[in-house]
DNA sequence: GCATAGATACCGACCGGTTGGTATGTTTGC
DNA sequence: GCAAACATACCAACCGGTCGGTATCTATGC
């Protein structure tokens, strides 16, 4: 029989061997974070990824551990993300916290798909249903919140700030503004409650803090 | 063969006339916040409200509608809840406010599913696909934040408390860190979060307006 | 240096079940 | 009798997942 598939006119855009699994990743976490796990079929994520189902499925064992493998690989490109970012730099611990807080801000820009969190979104829907990415978003939630967390103890410590909460439940406050923000921002189609969000967290630290804070609020509010 | 499907032995419970929408929405609320929109389908809907898929159709045009119609009904529902709640009776508006706090608070017990919010839910994973539901979600909270800013734009005015800042913003802001508080709650599994992040809020308001309110956070660590 | 063997990466047709949605009754209240 | 409120049967498209097969790499023995 004559062949019903002749090769395509530009097969050219073939995706090199080894690749499928990284862009497969990739294409996840745009697509899940523009429309959600669920409504994020494995045909269309495979046809925007440019591969086929047989290698989804030789990558993964099933759309839910995408699902999960995708809140980890979210959480090794924020981490390098963070690591390299330049609010490590002042010598104060509670200058890095609020270098953190206006880098945070800074981020917040563009699309909103573009700057809001995936697992936030994914443990949303996936609560109920798999265990698997719960667990995997809460990691990457409560492991992002750690790499504050000595910061802010250090800056406690430095400032005498004696608190009935600790730097641990400081340090997921901060995820837990911002969470909140990006649903208020989708919400109203518009980033400002996210930005104005993170300004009141800002003034927060600043009150704990004290008058060594201020200094930065105003300077930024200048 | 033999009837694979005898009458019910008690179909006694055959849903009286006019009851249909009522209980679809009632189990859409329901249903959406244990697994998310998209994971709850119409025909799933229908069998767990003890109705048929052509009532279903008959009272929305579409699923989509269904969604808007179950976020306008979530803000009837818990804007009679909070009409209703006891924290409006003090005189002091301050005082209004910290018994919000309190009451929000209060509500975050039992299983996570039954606290958390529905919109805050839906909007996530909808915000891409559904402008219709975007929107109902988006007044359901604003809406819902309104009703506070009476509150404390009087509190601001009476201590004479001069902000950066509006009565709108931090109204909206208590919505972002409870629905902050949701993400967190249900990532860790636990209601922690949640509790964790309005104590924060109450704090930031504490210092916001100065010692009149320590005295609230004070008399309810006590 | 080169044939061979096996592992890995990837392909795409196919499957049964489920999806949102429709077309067409039937019942009920006024 | 007539419109609204349901019920029933059905559909095409799509869903996650399977499977037999192929292309390409690497390790090994000679």
């Amino acid at each position: 029989m004559t062949n019903p598939n002749p090769p395509s006119p530009v097969p050219s855009a073939r995706i090199p061997r080894g690749e499928a699994r990284t862009r497969l990743l990739d294409t996840a976490l745009k697509l899940i974070r523009e429309q959600g796990f669920a409504a994020t079929s494995v045909d269309a994520l495979c046809k925007e990824a440019g591969v086929t189902k047989g290698a989804f499925f030789h990558h993964f064992d099933s759309k839910e551990a995408l699902g999960a493998a995708a809140a980890n690989y979210w959480s090794e490109t924020t981490s390098a993300l963070f690591a390299g970012a330049p609010y490590h730099a002042p010598s104060d611990p509670l200058e890095r916290v609020f270098a953190y807080l206006d880098f945070r801000a800074a981020l917040i820009d563009g699309e909103i798909a573009e700057f809001t969190c995936l697992v936030g979104t994914m443990v949303q829907e996936t609560y109920g249903s798999s265990d698997a990415i719960r667990e995997a978003c809460n990691r990457s939630i409560t492991g992002h919140a750690a790499t504050l967390e000595a910061d802010i103890q250090a800056a406690m410590d430095a400032h005498g700030v004696r608190a009935p909460f600790t730097a641990q439940s400081l340090a997921l406050l901060t995820q837990t503004v911002l969470q909140g923000g990006f649903i208020t921002a989708k919400a109203a189609g518009d980033k400002a409650p996210a930005l104005d969000a993170v300004a009141h967290l800002k003034r927060y630290f600043a009150f704990i803090f004290d008058g060594s804070a201020t200094a930065n609020d105003e300077r930024n509010a200048a």
